[in-house]
DNA sequence: CTTGGAAAGTCAACAAGGCTGACATAAAAT
DNA sequence: ATTTTATGTCAGCCTTGTTGACTTTCCAAG
């Protein structure tokens, strides 16, 4: 399937989409997300946390106050797997569980101070490489690069991520 | 540094680097790449393998013949983690490994008929979602995606991301 | 030729962070 | 009063990382 050359009746140029630009995209995916991770994993290795622990922290950041059960379906993990890093994230002073008002049995979440301070660290890490990534590429690969990737979700994670974006806006 | 709105003097419209615009490329990264892995992930579970058997498989593919020290630098993982990825590989009939001919202490690796099919189902499903991608995207979002997620790569990944490319163009 | 180090690969044991299942509690909804 | 929902916890499993110790092979210096 489109393996080869395109037929000469292929319209205009749909050489984009053979199996070789594919799978080069592909392979540009896997390698990327490795230097997306890398500067926050060199930070956290040093104290006792993991990645689990940051993207936590990110999301409580994102949306002070959410529910657990809220972070669960952003995150896409059980909520045993989730428990086991707040707990600790909690334990630690970094993260503030308050019980709802209106419904106590919900556990709003907030970073504390020092939860905060831990955040700002590492995304100030992770939006560095991604500054300079933005930078050297220019608005115009910028816009496609989103195009692309939110083309790339599936559809349920498409609407939670869409609700983020228009949240920040 | 760069958070709210950027001053009046700020030139030919850096608004795509304000923190904000960061944070969303941050988050499309996260759930676009949960897309990415999502169906190979769904067909691996049911076989007795996992993300890891798929990768090695997939550059074994991509360079027949590579020994097991230049997999190794490629998937950046340690030698006792890929090793055991490739036993069970082997042991299935899915990976051979023939012992160098001028470097016996090399191993090179090739797919097995078997092993040519089971990557060929995972990276079909796999181009399947990337060629929606592209294809709603358009060519020249393509291009920005491209160059954004290049040089998001560290530098030596980088080189042995386009070593890769050009050997397949 | 021998010997010592480097390189490639393998085996064993451990840790992080996913997962399922079972169960407890409190609050809300019916 | 009963059921459902939100959360938390314990136990145990799996995948896939890690480090350490070891073997085999190669090569180069003596």
């Amino acid at each position: 399937m489109a393996q080869g050359a395109p037929g000469p009746g292929g319209g205009e140029s749909l050489l984009f989409l053979t199996d070789e630009q594919l799978r080069k995209g592909i392979e540009a995916m896997f390698f990327a997300y490795r230097g997306f991770t890398a500067d926050p994993d060199r930070i956290l290795e040093d104290l006792d946390y993991g990645r689990a622990h940051h993207r936590a922290m990110h999301f409580i950041h994102r949306s002070p106050g959410t529910t657990v059960n809220n972070l669960l379906s952003i995150l896409g993990v059980t909520k045993q797997s989730l428990n086991r890093v707040l707990r600790t994230l909690i334990e630690d002073g970094l993260v503030e569980s308050r019980i709802g008002r209106v419904d106590k049995r919900e556990r709003h979440l907030y970073l504390t101070p020092k939860g905060t301070e831990l955040e700002r660290t590492l995304s100030d890490a992770q939006r560095a490489r991604m500054r300079a990534a933005y930078r050297s590429a220019g608005p115009a690969a910028v816009q496609g690069f989103r195009q692309v990737l939110e083309a790339m979700m599936d559809p349920e994670l498409r609407r939670q991520y869409q609700t983020l974006k228009e949240g920040g806006a």
